[in-house]
Order: structure tokens, then C-alpha cells, then sequence
DNA sequence: GAGTGGTCTAGACCACTGC
DNA sequence: CAGTGGTCTAGACCACTCG
């Protein structure tokens, strides 16, 4: 009589119940826990895929499809003859997944992020919302200015979750020098896994329009973003002031 | 002896050679081949897996793989216990996949499309350009606006190219219900398989601000869109002006 | 019940990496 | 060379849809 595998792991085995999912995906969401428990750490190989079938008693096709969808999700990174990593922010290559921003002219330019401020707050009502906390709750606000070539382009305001965060100050920002996410990274153990953007047009104001050289009521790009972390937590909530006189947001649609 | 399925369908089977591929996506090329020719049109369904396994004489797993890819770039849909359809912009939920505006205060809002002008031009250098046509080719212009709630949100101008929509007339789109994408599908059998945005932030000029109902200079998001069918082949250049007064370009990172 | 896509397995071989 | 991910196969059974 055969054993059916899918049950191995379930609570409730009601195939028609809401909880069910197939095999692979509850060997998906294991090897996420691994992922968020810091098992392995960014940048770090996991485990073959016959090790894990074999950790989890299943087959490795089961395991393969589970690893498939995490690619897919840019959890981990695949490299053929090497072995699974679990995918960073400290890879270059990762610099521009949340930043969409490309000269007009196209080609590379040299960026670089300079540190304004950065205080500790408790929340507003915005805040409190946007990071699904309570008003009142401490937050880390950060404002920084990012440069192309040497010329300001985005100037951002970033609300952080003080308790994710804590011991973040403008020294910190300043001695790094890669992405913010890849210092969230190894600073503070917090891996964005997704973000959301909303993005309207507004008017410069005249400390936005001076940091970016402007004038004032220029229009500028809002990119309003929400990242979340492991388990759909969101954990920073920022809103950039883009200049596109020389840049643009760049999208692909499929 | 083992036959060595995947050089089938190869013209150069030798491994390392650019022009190798695995089997599964010379499998995909084919059905792609199929979609493209008309075999199968916008909205109907296509061969069973297994049908499909027996006729490229390959395992329903190295066809399951195709259409797996196949799907994830939108391009069939599959229905358990159906079967498989190729991908429509009839389709009403297909109607935001390439329109990514939603109302700041969220929900739904019923939406409409005025087309404006229609008018025949040759294409100039900028035209010429993004629909990688030559100079003076034909063109069709469209300008039309986009209301929701019955109020004007996005003025669009559309360059198309004038080969693939001859006949496209202000009489046609006036008649057309849906969305204008469903109707080049269907009267003109062009498909949309993916698009490029660039976005700015830019002033309104009188007549969009009066189109638009705001005042002049207001912020406006521009959207230059280049839509691709089979092929990567440039279609469809737009430029859209959208108010961002109450509405949000959204989008989703990851 | 027949037919579809969806899941799972077991085993083979290929392609790439690094020792 | 061994070990990794990548491809392909063949066969089983599950879940869903429809007549």
C-alpha cells in the first residue's frame, strides 16, 4: 500500500481544508525557516538538494520544484556545478533590484549615498500604519541624499522599526559604504525579501528643491516604498524625492 | 543504446555551440511557433499535454516544463481539470496588467476610455526610433483619455505602427468597449507579450492640464511605454500624462 | 467516468565547478 | 575525479471539471 508523502507534514490532512498544500511547499516553507532562523545566512550555500531530500524523506524532484519557487522569489540563487546560496544584497549584482532608476542616456554611472541625518522618534499615525506598529512606538528616521555622477538625484526620508533596528545612528550610515539594505543585512540580520512602490508626481518644496538643486516647484517623482521582511513583515517605509531631469523609473511589464 | 532526445531538434547539436538549447525550450519554442502562426488564437485552448508529448514525440513532463515557462511569462493560462488557454486581453482581469493605476484611497472605480483623434502621419526621428521603423514610415496617432469615476485621470498619446494596425480609425475605437489592447487582439490579431515603461515627472502643459482639469504647471506623471509582440518586435509607443491627485502608480518589487 | 492539469517518485544521464 | 545543479523519462496517483 502506498504511503502518501504529502500527508508526511501536514496538521490537517483534509485534502479540501484551507491549511493543505502540496509536498513541495511544505518543504519550501521549511527550508524558508531555516532561511529566516539565520540557519544559513546571506550569501551562504544551503545544503545539496539530495541532502535535503534526504533530511526531509522526500525525493529530490520534490525538493527541486520546493528550491524552484524560491529562485523564482529570489530567496536563493542557483549556480550550476556549486551548489544553492542563499541571495544577498551585498551582491553588487542586487544594487539595482529595488532601485529602478536609469540614466536617460542609458549606460553605467557611479553612485554613491550620503547620510544626512538620522534620530530616533516614536511613530505617527502614517508611520504607525505603514509599519504595522502602534503609534507611539519607537522608529529610527533617516534622511539621506543619493548621488549619480557627483549630482544629487533622490533625496529620501526613511522610517525605520526601532525595534528591528536599534543602535542604528548617522556614524554607522557614514563608515558604509555599499547599499543600505546590504548593511541591514549584515548589521542587523534583516533581509528584504519584496517591496511595494507608489509613485505619484508632486511639486519640489524648497529643502528637497536646495538638496537637489532645483527650484522650487519643480515636478518630482514620489516613490512612496514598503519593504517587507520574512514572513510579510514590513519593517521600513521610505519616501524618495526622485529628480528626472537626467533619470528615469524604469519598468517591465509582462 | 540511449537516444539522446534532446539533439532531436537541434541544428547544431554541439553542446557548447550559442545555439544549443534543452529540449524543453526548443518544446516551447514550437507551441510559441504555434500561438504566433494563429494556430491557436488569443482566448482558446491549446492541446493537452500529453497530445502535445505524443506529437513532439517527448515525455509530458519535458512539455509540462514548456508550458510552465510558457505561463509564467503570461503567456498561456493553465486551468486544472480544463485544460490550457493562450493568454487574452479580453480577459477582464488581464485589463490592469499593463495599467498599473490604482485609486490612493484603494477599492475599485469603474473606468472609460474617450479616444479623442485619430489621424495617419509618418513617423519621425523620435517615433522612428522606438518602434525601430524607418523615417517616414507610416504611423497611426491616437490620443484619447483615460476617466475613472468619470473624471479624467490620464491623457494618452499612442504611436502605432501603420503596417500592423492599417485601418485603425476614430469610428473603430469610438465603437470598442474593452480595453484597447483586446481590441488590437482582435481585430488586428496583434498580441501584447510585454512592455517598457520609463517614467518622469514632468509640468503639464496647457492642453493636457486642461484635458486633465488641473492647472498648468501641475506635476504630472509621464509614462513612455514601448509594447512588444512575438518577438520582441516594438508595436505600440505611448506616451501617457497621468494625475496623480488621487491615483497611484503602483508596483510590485521582488 | 473520462479527461485535464498538478504532484510525487525513482532513476538515468548531461553540464559545470573545483580539487 | 567527485559533487553540484540541470534535463529527461516513465509511471503512479491526486484534484478538478464537465457531461
Amino acid at each position: 500500500m502506498r504511503f502518501y508523502a504529502r500527508m508526511r507534514f501536514m496538521v490537517q490532512a483534509s485534502p479540501t481544508s484551507p491549511t493543505f498544500s502540496p509536498l513541495y511547499r511544505q518543504i519550501k516553507s521549511l527550508i524558508v525557516q531555516g532561511l529566516e532562523s539565520g540557519e544559513w545566512r546571506p550569501g551562504e550555500i544551503i545544503p545539496s538538494e539530495s541532502e535535503l531530500a534526504e533530511r526531509f524523506n522526500v525525493s529530490q524532484g520534490t525538493v527541486r520544484k520546493a528550491i524552484d519557487e524560491m529562485a523564482a522569489e529570489n530567496l536563493v540563487v542557483r549556480k550550476q556545478g556549486k551548489g544553492t546560496f542563499v541571495a544577498t544584497h551585498s551582491d553588487p549584482r542586487a544594487f539595482f533590484r529595488f532601485l529602478r532608476l536609469v540614466p536617460v542616456a542609458g549606460g553605467f554611472e557611479p553612485s554613491e549615498s550620503k547620510p544626512l541625518e538620522c534620530w530616533r522618534a516614536k511613530a505617527g499615525p502614517e508611520a504607525a500604519r505603514m509599519l504595522q506598529i502602534n503609534i507611539g512606538e519607537p522608529i529610527i528616521v533617516v534622511r539621506r541624499l543619493l548621488q549619480f555622477s557627483a549630482k544629487p538625484v533622490v533625496v529620501d526620508e526613511i522610517y525605520l522599526r526601532g525595534d528591528v533596528f536599534a543602535g542604528l545612528g548617522l556614524d554607522v550610515l557614514k563608515d558604509w559604504q555599499a547599499s543600505l539594505y546590504s548593511l541591514f543585512e549584515t548589521r542587523f540580520g534583516v533581509r528584504m525579501i519584496r517591496a511595494e512602490e507608489r509613485i505619484r508626481a508632486v511639486a519640489a518644496d524648497r529643502p528637497s528643491a536646495e538638496l537637489l538643486g532645483v527650484t522650487e516647484g519643480s515636478p518630482l517623482l514620489s516613490v512612496e516604498r514598503i519593504s517587507f521582511t520574512y514572513g510579510d513583515k514590513p519593517v521600513e517605509w521610505r519616501r524618495g524625492l526622485y529628480c528626472t531631469a537626467n533619470h528615469c523609473y524604469f519598468n517591465e511589464l509582462s
